[in-house]
DNA sequence: TCCCAGGCCATGT
DNA sequence: ACATGGCATGGG
């Protein structure tokens, strides 16, 4: 099939490769940072992302769904650009905290991705306790030994490409074989065969979860009833897969900020689940609680790359 | 060699 | 209610 190409102005400046890269995302594996292509499927579509100018990207595709997700509206959803990243402190952090808030400058091209609820359950899963490259390698394994194989035919080269795996083949997977995905841990493994099967035996829907308007405290314990899900991956899955830019996950990385930059004594406690919820509560003070997590992710980006000098990709 | 990585859970006080 | 160890492995 011919190879389609559509420029798209989005509503707002946008930084694709941080936002792709920020941590976020486990799936962008295949992309040329020389040229700003990213590749990757999205909605069973294979895509390949380019970024021409601060707010505009050109998005090419050869598939035949590819209409329903090239359109503006599709796009710019994605990258979440009706998020104005000005709202998403409140007062009390400019006036309380103002070395953190100039830090954050050169972050507002930093968008959050609404990726889809299965994908992002699945992929945090496997995010445990864990450094970034090893959940990498295990997100891009589970692509490949369960996933569906796509291609993209670009500058003259084939790209392949593998989707993410439908919740009915990690249902159906052998334990011993999933557990070479998931860097040999069988627990985890065994974990994430009881949530795909929960999908698919319907008594866990993401779709309905994401869509109705139920208080966060009410998702996150939902989604702790899955084994290997406590409220840190709850949160994530709320705020990258469901939308929920409310939701603020913490990990060690937001543990070591809110000690360091706001002088949380919670915050050099151990997180246990009371001092999780403690912790939570304080993040609320200094930022916009509508949308917590939004901004959490910006501190979270701002804090590996700075401070921690890490390296996301 | 030791500690830390986008944690969660079972067990022991 | 809290603390601790196990799970697994690569990198600093």
């Amino acid at each position: 099939m011919e190879l389609i190409s559509k420029i798209i102005k989005l509503k707002a400046v946008v930084d694709v490769k941080q936002s792709l890269f920020s941590g976020q995302s486990f799936l962008w594996d295949n992309y040329d940072h020389t040229n700003n292509y990213y590749m990757t499927i999205i909605k069973n579509t294979p895509l390949i992302i380019r970024q021409l100018s601060d707010n505009t990207i050109e998005v090419i595709s050869n598939s035949m769904n590819v209409d329903s997700i090239i359109i503006d509206e599709f796009i710019n959803n994605y990258f979440s650009i009706e998020v104005d990243v000005n709202k998403i402190y409140s007062e009390n952090l400019r006036k309380l905290y103002p070395d953190v808030y100039s830090r954050l400058n050169g972050y507002y091209p930093l968008r959050i991705l609404r990726q889809d609820p299965f994908e992002t359950m699945i992929s945090f899963m496997c995010a445990q306790g864990i450094g970034m490259h090893i959940i990498r390698k295990q997100v891009s394994m589970l692509k490949k030994f369960y996933g569906e194989k796509l291609s993209i035919t670009f500058n003259g080269d084939e790209i392949l490409l593998y989707a993410f795996p439908t919740p009915q083949r990690l249902a159906n997977a052998d334990l011993s074989q999933l557990s070479f995905c998931t860097n040999n841990n069988k627990i985890r493994a065994a974990n994430i065969i009881l949530a795909a099967r929960s999908v698919v035996d319907g008594s866990l829907d993401l779709n309905i979860l994401g869509a109705s308007e139920i208080p966060l405290a009410q998702l996150r314990n939902t989604l702790c009833q899955i084994r290997g899900i406590g409220f840190k991956i709850a949160d994530c899955i709320a705020l990258f897969g469901l939308g929920r830019f409310d939701a603020f996950p913490i990990d060690t990385h937001v543990k070591q900020y809110l000690g360091t930059w706001f002088k949380s004594t919670t915050a050099f406690r151990s997180l246990s689940p009371a001092n999780y919820l403690i912790l939570d509560a304080e993040a609320r003070t200094f930022l916009n609680p509508d949308f917590a997590g939004y901004a959490g992710h910006i501190l979270f980006h701002c804090w590996r790359k700075e401070i921690k000098k890490l390296q996301s990709f």
